[in-house]
Order: structure tokens, then C-alpha cells, then sequence
DNA sequence: CTTGACTTCGAACGATCGTTTGATACAGCC
DNA sequence: GGCTGTATCAAACGATCGTTCGAAGTCAAG
């Protein structure tokens, strides 16, 4: 067995698993995507699953925490960065980039349909059972609450309940946009490309900050 | 036959099949209800599902077809009422007011979990085959599109691409609030309660209006 | 070469899926 | 009474579901 435990191919059976099961989980939902048709995909046996991940939900938390991790981490660095140069230019806008950025550039990753993660996260956000609700919660709460701790420092003449609110407000924003459902597009008749990470988030920043600064 | 076709009764088959999939649908998922867990739960044979609606995915459209009417009805009347009595107060919260109260009074029903339609609607919104973009677009896109050039109208000095991407945003807060996921509530132990129509918009309101009026 | 841990494989398990069928019940109308 | 259109019913259809099992394959260590 050796070190694969540690370093692991990046053609594995577990990576391309990975990498079906988000593509099709997001775009056939998660009763939805059957294991054959995921082992199909990513060219291994169908009991691979149950071998690697121990079970369909097994591997659902698997792609989770891997895809998780490096948002979660870009977001932190950010703040970090945010903390150090501090309201230089407007705090809030930073904050909110710090939070926004990773999630777009790294959950809309290119592909031919773009935005599976992104899809994926909109569509656990919906689901009411228990463990789904797990599997979001251990994957971003961490980060999260950081970003409401920032955001509401940034905002000290508003009540904290209503950042909250507020917060839960650009959650919305953000999943809506990265599950990218095309909706406006079909009431616009096209025009919008919500494609570009920063193309978005050069409309959603100011649009939010000022939603935060409005008054209470 | 008489009559039945126009006058409907109130604990048909129809309407109790169509009240069970509303629940389940938005519980479990599209894929995830099966037509027998629906039909147990509504009291009525396997294959009335067939018979009554043809196939599940006529099930649903039906359902949408139902549901959606009375939300884009109060909309629209709302709207002509913004124009009877012009810009008194500011208008585009009138406006935004229309759009969003429908939505919240009338799609968080009243039931042990509430909110059984806006988690459809968001369900739906995620999804990506055509058939399901196409019962979104065929129950909503007229009634969207009356609004976003309302909103256009109220501001007069944005770039109606600009008032595009806000609207979306907006969609976004709309869905995902009524949607409801709770991850407000696990990030802030509480605290929130989304489920008064009435509190909602009192916090929505404010923070869309400021977004939107935000400087391009 | 043999051992042993790790992985892959085909095949099957019972359960559940959406749909179809033909029989039966029941109404109003001739 | 017969006749007709509507509705409900039990039963079964083939297909697919997630999971399990035992054999076969792989490869480094003894």
C-alpha cells in the first residue's frame, strides 16, 4: 500500500469517483444520480463506491469535504489579509469579497457546464433532512460564523440581528447565482453571463454593501 | 360527469393527491418522492396518479400549474394598484413589496413544516433539464417580467443590465429565504425566525430597496 | 516463490421505481 | 332494465435502485 493513503494519484479510482459524482449529483440531484450511471462515468466498477466511501451518503461527505476545504481556506487566508490592511478602503467590501471570491472562482470551475459544485451546494441548501443538513454545516459554518463576526464588526451601528438577516440575505444571493439557474437569462432574453467570477462579483459587492448599510 | 370538471371538490382525489406531492416533493426532491409513499399519503389508489395526471412529471406540472396562479395573480393586482396611487411613497419599494409578498404569504402554507411550495420553487429553480426550467418559466417568467420593467421604471437612472443582475440577486434572497434552510439558524444558534411573512419582508424590503438604488 | 494486504471484478441480492392492465363499482341517461 | 363514461382497485410489468459477496487480480515485502 505504501504512501498512496497520503499522496494520492490524481487519476485514482476515489479521485475520478469524485469527480463523476459531483458533475451528475449536481446535475441530476442526489436521488437522482444513480451509482451505475456515476461508476459509468468515472470508468470503474459499480462496487467501488461501497468499497472506497462505504456508502452512496458516504460519498456524498467524501466530496464535500474535499471540495469544502479549499474555499473554506481561501476565504480565511483573505480575511486575514483584510485584517492585516485594515479600513483602508472600505472594510465591508473587503470582507465580503473575501467571502464572496472563493466561493465563485472555485465552485463555478471550469467545465463544459461550469458551476457543478455551486449547483451542488444550492441543492443541499434545500434538502431538510438531517444529515444533509450535517454535511453542509460541518463543511461552512466554521467560516461562516468568522464572516458574520467580521461583517457585523464592520457594521457597529447596526443591530446585530439585522446583520444576521442581512447575512442570511447574500447567502442567498450567492447560492441563487452559483446554481446559475439561467432564470434571468430566460426572462432577459439572454444578456447576462453569469459565468465570470469577476464580471459577478463587480455587481454583487456593491449591491450587497449597500443592502448592509441601509439603515435599520 | 356533470359538473365536475369545473366545480371540483374540495377533498377530490385530485386536490388530495396534489397536496401530498406539494409536501413530498419539496421534502424528499423530485426524484426522491416515490408515487406510493404520495398516493399513501393521500389516501388514494397507486394508479390515480396515471390516471388523473397522465405521469409524474404531469403531476408536477399540474402542481405548479395550481399553486403558481394565485401567487401571480396577487402580484399583478398589486402592481396595478402601484400605478393607481404613483410614486406617493417611494415607489420601488411598492414595487418590491407586490413582488415579494405573494410570494412569502402565499408560499409558506400554512402545516407542520410550512413552506412546502417555496421549497418546490427551489427545488425547481436548481434544476437543469428542460422540462423543469420549462414549468418554472411557464408558471412565473410573464409575471417576473412585468416586474423587472417596473423596477426599471422606478429607477430611471440605472442601466436596465444593471437592474437585470440586481433582480437576479433578488430572485436569489426571494428563493433561498423561502426556501428556508435553516443555515442561518445553525451559524446563528437560532434566533431567526423565517417564517412571519410580515418580518421577512420588514427586513428584505429595506436592504433590496438600498441595493438596488446603490450607484452603477 | 509465497505470503498478505489492497483493489477490482462480475454477479446477484431484495427492494423500490413509474407505469400498465383488466376487472369492478357507480353514477346519470335512454 | 341496459348503456356509457368516469373512477377506483389489486396485481403485475420490466427496469433500476443501493448494497453485498466471493473470486480474481495486483504488487510490494518476506
Amino acid at each position: 500500500m505504501a504512501a498512496e493513503t497520503i499522496t494520492r494519484g490524481e487519476n485514482d479510482a476515489r479521485t475520478r469517483i469524485l469527480t463523476a459524482a459531483a458533475r451528475l449529483f449536481a446535475a441530476r440531484g442526489l436521488a437522482g444520480a444513480g451509482l451505475r450511471e456515476i461508476t459509468a462515468e468515472a470508468g470503474v466498477n459499480l462496487a467501488a463506491v461501497n468499497y472506497h466511501f462505504g456508502s452512496k451518503e458516504g460519498l456524498l461527505e467524501a466530496l464535500f469535504a474535499q471540495r469544502a476545504k479549499p474555499i473554506t481556506e481561501a476565504r480565511l487566508a483573505a480575511l486575514v489579509r483584510c485584517r492585516v490592511a485594515p479600513d483602508r478602503p472600505p472594510m465591508l467590501e473587503q470582507v465580503l469579497d473575501a467571502f464572496l471570491r472563493p466561493a465563485f472562482s472555485l465552485g463555478l470551475e471550469a467545465g463544459v457546464d461550469g458551476a457543478t459544485f455551486g449547483k451542488l451546494r444550492a441543492r443541499l441548501s434545500v434538502e431538510s433532512e438531517e444529515l444533509y443538513r450535517r454535511i453542509l454545516s460541518r463543511a461552512f459554518d466554521d467560516s461562516t460564523r468568522q464572516f458574520l463576526d467580521a461583517v457585523t464588526a464592520a457594521l457597529p451601528d447596526l443591530p446585530s440581528a439585522e446583520v444576521a438577516w442581512r447575512f442570511h440575505f447574500m447567502l442567498g444571493t450567492m447560492i441563487y447565482t452559483m446554481a446559475n439557474s439561467g432564470r434571468i437569462q430566460s426572462v432577459t432574453a439572454g444578456a447576462l453571463d453569469p459565468s465570470d467570477p469577476d464580471a459577478i462579483l463587480a455587481r454583487l459587492i456593491p449591491f450587497l454593501a449597500a443592502g448592509f448599510r441601509a439603515p435599520a
